[in-house]
DNA sequence: AGCCCATGTCCTAAAATCCCCACATCGCCC
DNA sequence: GGGCGATGTGGGGATTTTAGGACATGGGCT
């Protein structure tokens, strides 16, 4: 009986800023959204999601995953799928 | 011969600006790190780590979690302990 | 070709963030 | 008690980021 919905879909990991954009259309576009879609849902201007997306490299990116580069930690993201 | 290395310690699961900073803190002072010593290695103001720690809550960390929640996507922090 | 729909990209004002200072607190050790 | 190292926190100003509009591009369809 399948214990585990065993999905099976791998995780993103994370450590660039165009990597965490690629993850992000990934999902929306898997969920069926626009951006137009999500930007609503979440309150968010769409050229904002587009630039996300696009890898945008912002500096507050940056510094995050320079934090969790000097630690040796890994981020990543996955479907919740409950 | 021990083909994974089985560290074994479980992810922090990122769901609010808050879990985000004890994530970073845990894993900082794991390196026994001071925040001075961790914000020269990476160019930044201690101070900012300190808040960022105590899980300070910027509308960008806000943006994202929320956008995360919305495609169902679960974001998981670890060691990446190679 | 023409029409949508989705997305990329440029611009500017407005807003949020971060650096950098100062000072307070808290433990711990002498 | 006094000193010291680590951290929390406040404020101000400079820097960065975002919203929002406009316009271009590209695909698919008729």
């Amino acid at each position: 009986m399948h214990t585990s919905g065993h999905s099976s879909e791998q995780p993103f990991r994370i450590y660039t800023p165009s990597s965490f954009g690629q993850a992000i259309r990934h999902y929306r576009t898997q969920a069926g959204l626009t951006q137009d879609e999500l930007a609503e849902r979440v309150g968010l201007d769409r050229t904002y999601l587009s630039r996300l997306e696009s890898g945008a490299d912002t500096q507050q990116l940056r510094r995050i995953l320079a934090i969790l580069r000097e630690l040796g930690v890994k981020a990543t993201l996955e479907r919740a799928d409950w």
